[in-house]
DNA sequence: CTTTCTGCAAACGCTTTGCACATTC
DNA sequence: GAATGTGCAAAGCGTTTGCAGAAAG
């Protein structure tokens, strides 16, 4: 089982510093008790290189693809769970169903668009709607933890693929 | 709980004409070929007898319990879809897993505040926030078609719960 | 060596579906 | 009567879990 060695790193895309994030996922084991496992080390270095969003399907058929030690899809479900309690991945899901994953540290908080046409995902941040939204909560008396937004639409693209007579390539799955 | 007979049409809490929205549902039927049925009847009015959010099972459990036509569970899981796809009611997840509906007609737009304690939630509309949301879809290319805004925190109600010394009552399901 | 993991496959919870019978139009 | 709807139970789908063998510390 070689891992590829060099894989992260890659010294243009690297968003944080990678060690100091492999440190702190590495201590958060050890203060909870648990082992650094290959699996585990796998998992987590897997998505901590994509910045896309993943769901745990996908992470499961990357593990397959890519070479590297054996990982069963128990143990990605696990290993998500285990990584998004420790704070290392959020999730939040896109319409109707599908739960994503995205990495968290050295990505500041951000909403996102979604294109209800072909899926793609766009991430953003406006400070007046986080604002707002304090102020609702404390009009209302609540105390913030966390919260969703996802606005849904039609991206670019799509719509001039519709409107220009192309036909829509990527798998559209307008439902709802 | 014997079903209070005169339940909707009380007059003091007619959101919208009731009559006016039976209607509606009716000619949908008529256009999309579909028939009116017993069931068909039952939820609907069900669904719009409630100003509360509920999951399909919930919906299903009150029409066991209260009495009328048989409404079998897959009755009620296909005739929810119906109605929100002819617009009826909407549908979006509180927090993990659980998918909850809500009657929209008469019922302007708005966003939820969801207590992770007890499960409370509350609607609000802040036109800021829509106006912004505008904008950032613009921005990025987007056409909007809807979206979904969640705020999770904790409710006065259990804040003060906490704070005071009385224990948590409610089933606090604070996860994630 | 003890404790924690992993893989497997079975279990799960919610939702959908195939089919024969019942119902509406 | 022809077409659509319903109930039932079985099938799906994504996720979790129990258990025995495998690794980590």
């Amino acid at each position: 089982m070689l891992l590829p060695l060099a894989r992260r790193r890659s010294p243009s895309q690297t968003p944080v510093n990678h060690d100091a994030i492999r440190r702190r996922f590495e201590s958060f084991l050890k203060t909870q008790g648990l082992k650094m496992t290959a699996q585990r080390e796998r998992i987590f270095e897997r998505a901590f290189e994509t910045h896309d969003h993943f769901s745990a399907e996908t992470l499961y058929d990357w593990m397959r693809e890519e070479g590297g030690p054996n990982v069963s899809r128990a143990t990605v479900y696990r290993t998500l769970n285990l990584l998004e309690d420790g704070g290392f991945i959020g999730s939040f899901d896109t319409g109707r169903g599908e739960v994503v994953y995205e990495h968290l540290l050295g990505h500041p908080h951000h909403d996102h668009l979604i294109c209800v046409e072909c899926g793609r995902i766009v991430e953003f941040r406006e400070e007046r709607i986080e604002a707002l939204q304090e102020d609702v909560a404390e009009r209302n008396g609540f105390e913030l933890t966390s919260h969703t937004l996802r606005l849904m639409g039609v991206c670019g693209d799509c719509r001039a693929a519709t409107a220009g007579g192309g036909a829509s390539e990527t798998k559209a799955s307008a439902r709802s």
